[in-house]
DNA sequence: TGCGGCAAAACTGTCGACAGTCGGCAATCG
DNA sequence: CGATTGCCGACTGTCGACAGTTTTGCCGCA
């Protein structure tokens, strides 16, 4: 576990065609050039992008692994929409995940996650003084995916990647009803004290208040916009196991 | 919300070839018809299965996604072989996902959720008297699958979803170290008094005794045998956002 | 003017084919 | 005799095409 800082990747820069894709389809949906519920025609983005249809076909699939896209059968894949619900289920799991890894973290608080954390929160400090709001919620979502890092559970981590693609979504809606810069400071600050103290309830009662906030912040946000479209789905796929 | 117990899938056999490529493949190797690590040429499945290609490699990415299959550039898909510290990562989120359902359970438990657990504890007791190790397994993850389902939150029941078919992987190394058939009844007695006393602790000391046997049990029966085989990677991908 | 049905267009699911790449084997050189 | 290099086979990544289905737009009719 040594500190492999330098990314071992770029000697040649041949990625898939899916990849590529993927990243491509991904930006385009958290900026909301495709909107929530919209419809994705797989020939229309194999000409767009100068690629045949069957990466086109595999990025989507990926990013519907990822909750990004919903595919109909026969009908094609369309841009997920979170409703209220499902925003909140995402959180409560954000929650639940959270809670974990900073118990687990705390009892294994290196002086090389400390470090890193500490520096992270600098790092977020001065993106929220920015003016860019993607950016600074990146560098939040970045600070808490070095807590589940440093938690010590890769699958633990895998789960909560999972879970921010979906919380980037909606991240043109979080920018604008984003928690004041001093605020976001402050509330990171108190998760460092905390495991620093080492002490679970505090551990707790930091993460909880946390995430309490942010999603009192974002569930405002999304009131009745970002609603699940035309789903006449009533209750399908239950318990089918 | 209907109790709606039976599987509503097999109305028409007409599923995608997707899917059904993607149940094959996933019965193959929880039956170890494909051994950990093994390499899977997707021309031979295209040959076995008579359909073409496409297919077999969306189904594949589907399995990846699942954590059942691994991609490799330019090299093709592999049967995902867990280790041991992988498998305790897997039990270390389940029980967060558990402790963290069961709460949320017990907050809400509804005549309709209590009946259909005690249903399901008598359907896993009788497949507990029976020699199939499998079904043993399944009518125990059902059981779960159900307190998680009833917990009122989706999301978390799809990251539950997600984790179980990472269990089936060793399902086979499992039903060789399972519990005793009266140790898994009294155990989920435990839990449905645990759920019906509606005290978060009890709740919570249900679980975790329940989880930890469990992990016990299936992680001293990996020791060696299921390791990552010749896996060069010391700690690629991490922290490459 | 509004509505229902029909035909055409567009799209998805699937297929076979081609090119570039990777791993293994053999021949060659030190 | 061991190591290196070139070649060959197999396979993946990608492409264009075809069939069946869904959607759309138009036309006739009430």
């Amino acid at each position: 576990m040594a500190l492999s800082t330098a990314a071992p990747r770029p000697f040649i820069q041949q990625q898939n065609l899916v990849e590529q894709v993927a990243d491509y389809l991904t930006q385009a949906i958290i900026q909301q050039h495709f909107l929530p519920g919209e419809r994705l025609s797989e020939v229309q983005l194999s000409r767009d992008l100068g690629v045949s249809r069957a990466p086109v076909r595999e990025a989507a699939r990926l990013l519907e692994s990822r909750g990004l896209l919903i595919s109909k059968p026969r009908r094609g894949f369309f841009v997920r929409a979170l409703n209220a619900v499902e925003l909140e289920d995402v959180f409560d799991l954000r929650l639940c995940l959270e809670r974990h890894a900073i118990h687990r973290l705390a009892e294994r608080y290196t002086p090389e996650a400390q470090h890193a954390l500490k520096q992270q929160v600098e790092v977020l400090c001065e993106a929220a003084a920015s003016n860019d709001g993607t950016r600074r919620i990146e560098e939040d979502l970045q600070f808490h995916r070095l807590m589940l890092h440093y938690a010590g559970n890769e699958r633990l981590l895998r789960a909560f990647d999972d879970l921010t693609h979906e919380l980037r979504l909606c991240i043109t809606l979080i920018t604008k009803t984003h928690e004041a810069p001093d605020t976001i400071a402050t509330s990171h600050f108190k998760l460092l004290d905390a495991l620093d103290s080492g002490s679970p309830a505090a551990c707790r009662e930091a993460i909880d208040y946390h995430i309490g906030v942010a999603r009192k912040f974002v569930v405002k946000g999304v009131g009745e916009t970002g609603d699940s479209s035309d789903e006449d789905s009533a209750d399908e796929d239950i318990l089918s196991r």
